[in-house]
Formats: C-alpha cells, sequence, structure tokens
DNA sequence: AAGTGGTCTAGACCACCTT
DNA sequence: AGGTGGTCTAGACCACTTA
C-alpha cells in the first residue's frame, strides 16, 4: 500500500509529465493541497519535497512551487579544442559550441599556482612538492553560471607562457604546449555522476534534486606523458554531453 | 544563521568525510540524536533525510542509518564493441571489461519487437510505423542489476538473424551487420545527467541520492545510415563511465 | 520483545514575496 | 496585510529487523 505522500507526488508528477502542468507553471499552494485532499501539512510538504528531489519541481519561498524548465546546451567533448578562425571572442572551442546553439558564452578565468592535491598530483603523475598552474574557469550561458572547468599544468612546462595570464589563451594552449615539445594527442576521459557537495551547489546554484557529472580529462604526449588535467563540473540541468567516436 | 538541521547534518557529513565514520558505519540511532543534539525527531530525520538525498548514506528500516559504500565499475565507453577471442562467456566487450575488474558479468536479454516510440524512431530515422527489434538488456556485477542497455535496431535489417535470439550474439553484433552491408564505422553518444524516473529507481532498487547518467549511442554506416541505437542507464553510484580519444 | 526507521497529525512561529 | 513556503516541536501509531 502506497503511502499517501508518495500517492500526492504521483499524481502531480503524473499532471507534470503529461503536460497538464506545462514548465513554468505554479502548482497549488501547500494550503490548497492540504484541504483538497484532506492530509496534513507535513505530508503535503513530504510529497512536494520528492518532486523538488526529483528535479521536477522548484520551490521560492514566499510565492509557490513551480514546473521547472530545462534548456541544457549540448557540449561536445569529443570536438578538437583548437581554437576556432573568428573574430568574436573568446575564441575556445567550447564557446564557439555555445554560440553554434545560439547562445551567449562568457568565461571567468582565475590563476593558482602551487603545489596540487594527491588526485590532481596522481593523475598528473608528479614528483612530491612538484607545483602545477591551475587556470579555475567559470563559464557562463547567457549569463548564467553553467560549468566549471578548472584545467591544471606542470609549472615548468607552462612558465611565463600565456597559459599563465587569466585571459583565453593565444594562440591556443595546444599550440603552446607543441611549441615547447609537450603537445598532446591523446585523451583520458571519466565520467562520474553524483549529487553535488556543498561547496560545488553553492557555486554553481544548484537546486536540491540537481546531480552533476564530473569529467575529468588528462591529455598525453605520443610519449604518454601527462600534460594536462581538465577538471570540469557539469550540472545535468544545464549541460548534455557529446562525443563522436569510431566505431570499431 | 543556518537552521538546526542544517547544522546536525553539517556535523554528520564532516564526520564521514573526515573518515570518522568510514564507509559501512552505523550513525547513531534517531533517538540518539534526539537527546544528544536536543532537538526534535522531525528535525534529526530531516538532517539524516539530507545526508540519504546526497548519496552520503542509506537507511535500513529496523536497522539503522549507514555509510554508505561504493564500489563503481568502470565502463570503457570508446573501447572495440567487438566481440573478444574467449572461452569465457558472455564474450562481450563489457563483460570483459568487468572481468579485467576482478568482478563478475551475467546478463539477461529480452527480445521485443514492434513500433517504437518518437525518441527511438527519430533516432533511427524510421519511416512512420517501421518496427523495430529491441534487445533489452540487463547487466549485472557480482550478481546485482548494475546497468540497463537496451539496444534497437530496424526490423527489416536483423530479420531472421541471431540478434533477434536472446543471448550473447554470436560472432558479434558488428559481424552480423557488416555482413549485411550495414556494418557501422561512427558513434554518435550523448550523455545527460539526471535523477531517476520512478520506474528506473525500482528497476535498479536505487536510493534516494542517487543520480543516473542516461548514455545514447546511435552507430551509423561510412554513409551515415543509423543502423543501430543503445541507450543506457548508468547509476552514479555503479558506474563510472570512461573514454579514451585522439587530441586534435 | 525491544529497538530501529517510516508515516502522519496538529499546531506554532518565522522569513519572504506580493499587493 | 495577507499569502506563500521554511523550520520546529510533541506525540502517536505502524513496519521492519534483530535477538
Amino acid at each position: 500500500m502506497p503511502s499517501l505522500y508518495a500517492t500526492l507526488a504521483d499524481t502531480l508528477r503524473a499532471e507534470i509529465v503529461a503536460g497538464a502542468l506545462p514548465p513554468g507553471t505554479q502548482l497549488p499552494s501547500e494550503h490548497e493541497l492540504v484541504q483538497r485532499h484532506g492530509v496534513s501539512r507535513n505530508t503535503v510538504r513530504k510529497a512536494l519535497g520528492q518532486l523538488v528531489h526529483d528535479g521536477l519541481v522548484i520551490s521560492r519561498q514566499g510565492s509557490g512551487y513551480f514546473v521547472r524548465e530545462h534548456q541544457p546546451v549540448i557540449w561536445h567533448a569529443s570536438r578538437p579544442e583548437r581554437n576556432v578562425q573568428t573574430s568574436v571572442l573568446p575564441a575556445d572551442a567550447w564557446s564557439h559550441c555555445v554560440r553554434e546553439q545560439g547562445r551567449t558564452p562568457e568565461e571567468k578565468i582565475r590563476i593558482v599556482v602551487g603545489v596540487p592535491n594527491a588526485r590532481i598530483a596522481a593523475a598528473l603523475q608528479l614528483k612530491p612538492g612538484e607545483e602545477v598552474v591551475g587556470r579555475l574557469r567559470e563559464r557562463y550561458v547567457d549569463g548564467v553560471l553553467s560549468t566549471l572547468a578548472d584545467s591544471y599544468y606542470p609549472e615548468s612546462l607552462v612558465r611565463d607562457s600565456p597559459i599563465m595570464l587569466p585571459y583565453d589563451v593565444q594562440p591556443g594552449v595546444y599550440a603552446i604546449l607543441a611549441s615547447r615539445g609537450a603537445g598532446f594527442t591523446r585523451n583520458r576521459d571519466e565520467i562520474i555522476t553524483r549529487m553535488p557537495n556543498r561547496e560545488e551547489a553553492n557555486r554553481l546554484k544548484l537546486g536540491p534534486g540537481t546531480p552533476i557529472a564530473e569529467h575529468l580529462r588528462v591529455s598525453f604526449t605520443p610519449s604518454n606523458r601527462p600534460v594536462r588535467l581538465l577538471l570540469s563540473i557539469l550540472p545535468g540541468d544545464k549541460v548534455t554531453i557529446a562525443y563522436e567516436s569510431f566505431a570499431t
């Protein structure tokens, strides 16, 4: 026998997926649901909590519950990362990709230098105490923070290069590394699906019920030396990941 | 000012991530937390609910709350899918990959034939009313249902082939399609991160706080004809997705 | 049988948004 | 000011697990 709150949640869920309550619509208030279904307010709140938790609904204190609107952007993870020939800046592949979808990209970059945590050190196969240059990048779509994309390079490899400046890199990260004999030719990608931790949820203003994909890309030279780590946090409600690959 | 339940949740969370409460440990009971922190049971339950929701903790009715244990398997999505030369069955790439990680794979396959839903029809560019053969596959790791991997083929393409039998396909899906002039050479992959719907959560026995990756792969012939759709549901707590790619 | 979590109620006060 | 959601309490009864 299903519980009262589960039954109520299912009723509302059905109305949403059927389209009777289209995205953006306000749901009946807690008070109204209490009266209409003859249950206590706590029970109504538990049902609504489920929907919020499932990412179907958001709540705004003082105004009400609303059916959530989704407009994810597609991120083509396997496309070449080299900068694009264009007069519009930034010229990196991600920005170009967002513009292709009729939306407006923007980036904020902060540079940090220092000894990284164990995870980053392991991925880049660093010696103990070896430093990295981190480019902590926030990517915005139509003005809202959409993903975090932090990249890390061994410090010795990028010292005094444009990679250490907090702007879109010209003529591109690949070209600079290649000119220093460390052009990468192979990526290893890993994607983990999980709930955000508190800090990520705050920074990305994620409502409850929004999972993230953690994308980790290590780029290698032909001699299998890791020269770059790219660590991205992609909120499930804002980004879809796409790959093109050859079937073999 | 943080709420009581948020404060309590943070306290417990900190103990978990710091390792004071290692995976598998039982948390204090609700009753004990009520007394220890001098708050009501509902408040304790709301705090614990947060942790469950974030995937850090699971609850077992009648026994208690426990710190969750993660043992995800790595799925190499870009590896060739062709069957592996081995005496152990099943011989498909996924099973081989799981065995490499020292674990035991198992598959259950159910065949369905009929007119598919709009999403599948669109991906395979079918004519209205055209039928597909669906192979609905459940993949188990060490005996527990770990992912759903359903594949769909235009019916006209696989009629009377071993693809219509509910077993591991010999000598392999690729070989059969190739022998019919429909060997695929290119994949388009799409990965969506979201919370499971009710049916998925039930089938995969997902606790609250477990997001999923929905992986959609369409395989094309050299003349860009889509011949197969692979639709997988990968629970975040059980699977990590990996890709190898060439940087260009 | 005792202890655990799961559901549900009734009522209080607070914080926020709209008018 | 009035309506909305957010937090919190106290207490009840049920369902499940363990011993």
